[in-house]
DNA sequence: CTGCACGTACGAAAAATTTCGTAGAAAAAA
DNA sequence: TTTTTTCTACGAAATTTTTCGTACGTGCAG
């Protein structure tokens, strides 16, 4: 994994539209967006423009628009967020956060079935 | 649980320190912080003067000198914490949090036998 | 050709957070 | 009591992030 700058809340929101769309334009990045909250197109733009100056994401024109990637994965971004968020505020102990994830959402039958075996998987490789 | 502004990241680091001394000076806070990143008196105290103002924490006069406690229990904080970073990173799927989280960071023996435990009472309150 | 329509570029304002200097009150030391 | 040290209050500067207005370029309809 390469190392990347974190990624801020708006920056965020972007990559969240280009991971699930793969590839996209300004304006539809904009119209997801808008789905939740209301920002104006240049204010979408700048940000996808200062992303592609930190390298997060990959333009190319087509014609006169631009078509944006993601260029950081969602696993790896997630993975690199996920330890930060765990050093910042579980103090660097991941099974708190693993135990208060599971105590606070409801896992269904295959989830946790699914877990048992990750965890049977630990225990061997021990 | 009570609801309370986001704390912001430096608000965190006060919080982390006032959890684990119980009561504390700004001095003491300051010492602690400065364990790990330089900080001035004054910009520790400033932030502990906001965060009182946000009723993160509360304080006591003690002479010249204020105690400052946390207002806002540690597991709360987490636990909301966690539930906004569930959303904004792993769009509100908590169990792939749990999945990234196991894989990444290495389990001792005891906390995945913690961890079964926790499955079976989550699979019986089905 | 001319004038819109649709995009991007860019600077700068606005907002949120962090940092710090200075003033002054209270306590402690001399 | 005077001086010095220790703290808090507070305003403002510095930073970081977000938002937006305006200028411009390109293509297309008329």
């Amino acid at each position: 994994m390469e190392t990347f700058q974190k990624p801020t809340e708006s920056e965020l929101e972007v990559l969240k539209v280009l991971w699930q769309m793969g590839r996209a334009t300004v304006k539809q990045v904009n119209e997801e967006i808008n789905k939740t909250k209301e920002t104006g197109y240049t204010t979408t733009l700048k940000i996808m423009q200062i992303m592609f100056e930190k390298g997060l994401v990959s333009k190319n024109a087509d014609g006169k628009q631009h078509i944006f990637e993601a260029k950081i994965g969602e696993e790896d971004t997630q993975k690199s967020l996920l330890n930060r968020f765990i050093d910042s505020t579980f103090q660097g102990n991941a099974m708190s956060l693993v135990m208060q994830a599971l105590g606070n959402h409801h896992a269904s039958e295959e989830e946790l079935s699914e877990l048992k075996k990750l965890i049977q998987q630990l225990e061997q490789d021990k």
